[in-house]
DNA sequence: CGTACCACG
DNA sequence: CGTGATACG
């Protein structure tokens, strides 16, 4: 059994003043993946950065106070790997991997962009470079026995189930025809991933993972669904349960995304 | 009867939110001086922006978010002026002055410093060129009839007796020899003004009028007393009252500064 | 709209 | 330590 959390937590010391140590004191997984920490390890707390009973790593952006990713595990990884190969996307804080016996789970931090932006060029980049790694992965843990997951912010709904509005948002960064083109790849035979909640849940509407803090987007539901967890076949075969965690109220959120839960037999 | 108040106000927005406006309506001032506004006026609400019962002019710094000094009256002012006549100074949100019958009352923000920056450098330049301005004010307004009040944050404590740690402070900018003996010269023979709160309350430390936001100054009183009414001859001669309100507890403080408020006959 | 940064005080 | 600007999201 393995259970693995995925949330971008956007900002882990505001996240941390709201709820976020509570909330994962409640948690029952065996790896938790952070994404936006935006903080380095010496602006945290040693309670909020090595919680009790977890063993941490961090990636941080070069960048202070932008992007960064991290993992949480109940055992000390086998191995930890910052970055994935790109040089430009080394030091962005947006990718790192730990191996755990049999898997190897990933925490991701997409890019966002905006259309007609430099920010959308670097989400392209990123893309670009990201598949063929994703790829490679994949051939590398079939080869060796093992399997992957790539839990975290991928910045793109897949498809129109994934989002409120998505008649509104076709000329919007996160739902361009080539942003959904590319995650069509990744889920394809080219990258062999499976985003193993919408497996489970092939029929409904999101269930979303992010609603804006603008307007009244968490209380109307006008969310999207762009935090994936994306495992290999073999991995993706013992997913049993999958589950968006959404807060009960706007009181009770720590963070604008949602946590993405995942149990493997 | 004239009864002039001066604050800082340490940004007006976040004032109004802490019980600036509460604090005003209590306030039996004609005339209140505020500096460091930090708005302008449009970023201002009705409310704030122009009291019931208030005429508001204001004097916004061109560096958004920066300085700005205003005058509220009870009466609409004969005139108005924004700046003292040093290019350099003009739009720095600095100094502003209305006439009223037979007494000018001018709002001043003197910039403060930090010794071996730039701006101390421009502190002095302030310095330098504010002072002439003052004797000449003083010689048109006695030359007219009329009396001069100078309200607001000076930035310089005079004497040791104007703040806690005057020792420690000897090396500091708003202690410094230079500034305390340019004080001397607003208030001596060449300027000719008189400060009005230290004249009615001559042996005493204090009454500060400013405790740094850092540490337990405000409750230590570990203050400063930076904010002057500085008064021509005739109108300081008519001077039955001269007060700090210091806030009672640091829960009901909206400023880092305590309005100084003078009583005239 | 919210989390960060920074300059200024 | 707090205000307000800015970048990012």
């Amino acid at each position: 059994m393995l259970t693995v959390t995925s949330v971008n937590v956007n900002g882990l010391r505001a996240a941390a003043k709201k709820g976020y140590l509570e909330w994962l004191s409640g948690c029952a997984a065996d790896v938790v993946c952070l994404q936006e920490v935006r903080a380095e390890e010496a602006q945290l707390t040693e309670e909020v950065r090595r919680p009790a009973g977890w063993h941490a790593r961090y990636a941080p952006a070069a960048a202070r106070g932008r992007a960064g990713v991290a993992v949480l595990t109940r055992r000390e990884p086998d191995a930890v790997r910052v970055g994935f190969g790109a040089p430009e996307f080394e030091d962005a804080g947006r990718y790192l991997e730990v191996d755990l016996p049999g898997t190897t789970v990933a925490s991701l931090y997409l890019p966002s962009g905006e259309v007609g932006t430099p920010r959308q060029d670097e989400k392209e980049r990123f893309m670009e470079a990201f598949l063929p790694y994703l790829v490679k992965l994949r051939a590398a843990a079939a080869g060796g026995g093992r399997e992957a997951l790539i839990c975290g912010d991928w910045n793109i709904a897949h498809r129109e189930a994934d989002l409120k509005n998505w008649r509104a948002n076709r000329g919007n960064s996160g739902f361009l025809p080539e942003e959904r083109a590319w995650l069509s790849r990744v889920l394809g035979e080219e990258g062999g991933y499976t985003d193993v909640v919408r497996a489970l849940h092939p029929d409904q509407d999101g269930p979303y993972t992010w609603w804006s803090y603008r307007g009244r987007a968490f209380d109307n539901d006008t969310g999207w669904r762009i935090d994936y967890q994306m495992a290999t076949p073999g991995l993706a075969e013992r997913c049993l349960k999958a589950e968006v965690e959404r807060a009960a109220s706007h009181a009770e959120r720590w963070s604008d995304h949602a946590p993405v839960t995942v149990v493997f037999d």
